[in-house]
DNA sequence: GCAAAAGTGTTCATAGTACACCCATGC
DNA sequence: GCATGGGTGTACTATGAACACTTTTGC
């Protein structure tokens, strides 16, 4: 681990720290995960917590965030979408700490989430088993959720979770995992065929019922319908 | 433009500044304007950005961007908008400083604004005859904006700007100049009629032409629209 | 062959957009 | 009385939601 400072910030006369704290959302065993860590030392000591750190003096919050979650899963490339600052004097019951959090959604089998340093434990948590979270990390979580769904509704950032080829049945279930929600068939896959960065492969999957056929995304086309 | 600003000394290189910019959007002679401030002191010296000052020790990001609009236009009890963070790491010339964005919407005939300390103008200025601006504030004004749109298309934030009774016609500019885009008569009255709070008063706008219907807000049932 | 899943199309409700006529008022 | 603006309703379009039948495959 790298000996590096986290800067204190200078307000009118006291010191802050100033951190990231971010939503890793994960789908694995069917269902939407978020990546969560416990805490060995106080405060907090044995609370789970969402995973952050300090920023460091040369980086900008994202590049804390893609740290962090590097450091975590060993995954780089994943966008990290900001949230918001919270910056509620009392939210950290020793110092003065203000926290941006980002959101970012991967594949948890990729890899093993480590804990480090002052963490003892780390674990993809279902979002409908969350323990209660330490600090104001369950009201971080709640908004960072709310910003995943709406960004989903919007754009299609899912696809990064799924293999090579899938079928579109795969497809809508991540989609349901992640808002929640039961999707009709028909209505899913108008929608997203609608869009043109999904390529019939003219093959079918072996060992399933009904040979659904296997879709695989043009990267270029995809990349155009991110904004 | 730009000049040379004093060269800083570094004695504590693991200082970073917090602070809030504030897009302070009003509407006045029939077009939306945002409050711009003008530098007296480097760096920057000379050029307009948006007001913004750095964050208290025992106040929320909030409150600072509540103070500086109370410092600048006098005006209290005017949500204030988070809309994002900047932390790029060059972002300020000589020191890091990292600023969370608000965005306000207020009547500018209320109060003139008073230009304080290292600053010697404020004005309301045009969007559409913005002068360049120092930092990055342009980024900062033009995501403000976006946030500003968005918010207005989906909830009704902008009746505080209206007289205590008004005509629909006025509300129409209202919104006309904070979306930059004209829209129907008839459509504007149906959508912000099936809200159900405005209240018709049964009289007619004087001195007018047409003799226009004056409404005014049910503020209860506007609050309720406003989540 | 039969159960289970995949592929396909139509209808309806809703929201937004475009548009034209009559009425009230100021001058 | 006439020009200007205010008030009203209808049709078109796009988007999302609801829904049923046929075909393919594993077993």
């Amino acid at each position: 681990m790298k000996t590096e400072y986290s800067p204190r910030v200078t307000t009118d006369s006291h010191a802050v720290t100033l951190t990231v704290d971010c939503a890793i959302f994960g789908f694995a065993d069917d269902s939407l995960r978020v990546l969560l860590v416990r805490r060995a030392v106080e405060p907090y000591r044995g609370d789970w917590v969402l995973p952050g750190g300090a920023m460091y003096q040369n980086e900008t919050l994202e590049d804390a965030a893609i740290r962090v979650l590097r450091d975590l899963v060993n995954v780089e490339d994943i966008p990290m979408h900001q949230v918001a600052t919270y910056s509620a004097v009392n939210r950290h019951p020793v110092r003065r700490v203000i926290t941006s959090s980002y959101f970012a959604l991967v594949s948890p089998e990729d890899h093993d989430p480590i804990a480090r340093e002052h963490l003892d434990q780390a674990r993809w948590c279902a979002l409908n088993e969350l323990p209660e979270l330490g600090f104001d990390h369950r009201i971080i979580l709640d908004d960072a959720y709310e910003a995943l769904k709406q960004e989903l509704r919007s754009q299609p950032l899912a696809f990064h979770l799924l293999p090579e080829s899938f079928t579109l049945k795969e497809a809508q279930e991540v989609y349901e995992a992640i808002l929640g929600e039961e999707l009709d068939r028909r209505n899913f896959r108008r929608k997203i065929l609608s869009y043109d960065f999904l390529i019939n492969t003219a093959e079918k999957k072996p060992g399933v019922k009904g040979g659904p056929e296997l879709y695989r995304v043009d990267d270029v086309k995809l990349e155009e319908h991110m904004s």
